[in-house]
DNA sequence: AGCACGATTAACT
DNA sequence: GTTAATCGTGCTC
C-alpha cells in the first residue's frame, strides 16, 4: 500500500493566499503518542505581512511572532483568550511574516481519542473551530515552531482530493472586530464542505 | 507595574 | 441574541 504523499516545504514557500486556498481538501495529520489522528481541512485563513492589521506581525517581530518570520513549513502555535491554542502553518520566504490559520477540519482518524478529548460535545462540534481542533488533536504550545516538513514531524499535511473553485467560499476573516479596513473585510477566509 | 484586549468557546436568556 | 472564562502579549506610564 502507498503511503500518502506529504506536502513539502515548496508547497508552503508560496503566496499565502494560494496556500490557504489549496490547503482545503488536504489532510491534517497528528501523530500523538504513536496514534494517528487526521482530518480534512475545510476552513483556513491567510495572514501576511506587517501591513496586514489583522496579522500578529503588525507589531513587528516579537518573541511571539518570531516563528512567522522564519522558514516556511513550520507550525506557528499561539495561546489566546487565556485558554485556547491556535494552529497555523508558516508560509513564504524567511524574513517575510506570514501564516495560514487552520480553522476547521472534518475528522477522519482517531475518532475515539478525539471524542474523549471533546466530551461531552457532539461529533459535529469536535473540530469545527480553530481552538476546538487543537484540543481534539492534542496540539499546544509545546509544538510551536515544529517542522511540519521534517522526517519525524508530529504534525504534517497529506495530499487529498482537490476542491474545485465552485466548491470554495471566500469571506472576511473571523474575529477581527477591532481591526481597521481594508484588513477587517478583506476576503482571506476560505471554506468548503460542511463550513460552506 | 498596570492595563486593555484578544485570529474563541460553551453556556445561557 | 449575550456573557463568563482566563492569562499571555504588547503598550503606556
Amino acid at each position: 500500500m502507498f503511503e500518502s504523499s506529504r506536502l513539502g516545504r515548496d508547497f508552503f514557500n508560496r503566496e499565502t493566499l494560494k496556500v490557504a486556498r489549496e490547503l482545503l481538501g488536504m489532510r491534517l495529520v497528528r501523530i500523538d503518542s504513536r496514534q494517528r489522528l487526521s482530518g480534512v481541512i475545510i476552513e483556513a485563513e491567510a495572514y501576511r505581512g506587517e501591513e496586514d492589521q489583522g496579522c500578529h506581525a503588525r507589531a513587528g517581530q516579537t518573541p511571539r511572532t518570531r516563528v512567522m518570520y522564519g522558514p516556511p513549513g513550520h507550525a506557528y502555535i499561539y495561546f489566546t483568550y487565556g485558554m485556547h491554542w491556535m494552529l497555523n502553518f508558516v508560509t513564504e520566504e524567511v524574513g517575510y511574516p506570514a501564516a495560514v490559520l487552520i480553522r476547521a477540519v472534518h475528522p477522519l482518524e482517531g475518532l475515539h481519542l478525539i471524542s474523549k478529548r471533546r466530551e461531552p460535545q457532539p461529533p459535529q462540534r469536535w473540530t469545527d473551530g480553530p481552538a476546538k481542533l487543537c484540543q481534539a488533536f492534542g496540539i499546544d504550545g509545546s509544538l510551536n515552531a515544529h517542522d511540519i516538513c521534517g522526517p519525524d514531524a508530529q504534525i504534517f499535511v497529506e495530499h487529498g482530493d482537490p476542491i474545485p473553485d465552485s466548491s470554495v467560499t471566500k469571506s472576511p476573516r473571523v474575529g477581527l472586530n477591532n481591526v481597521s479596513e481594508p484588513w477587517k473585510s478583506i476576503p482571506w477566509r476560505f471554506m468548503t464542505g460542511a463550513r460552506q
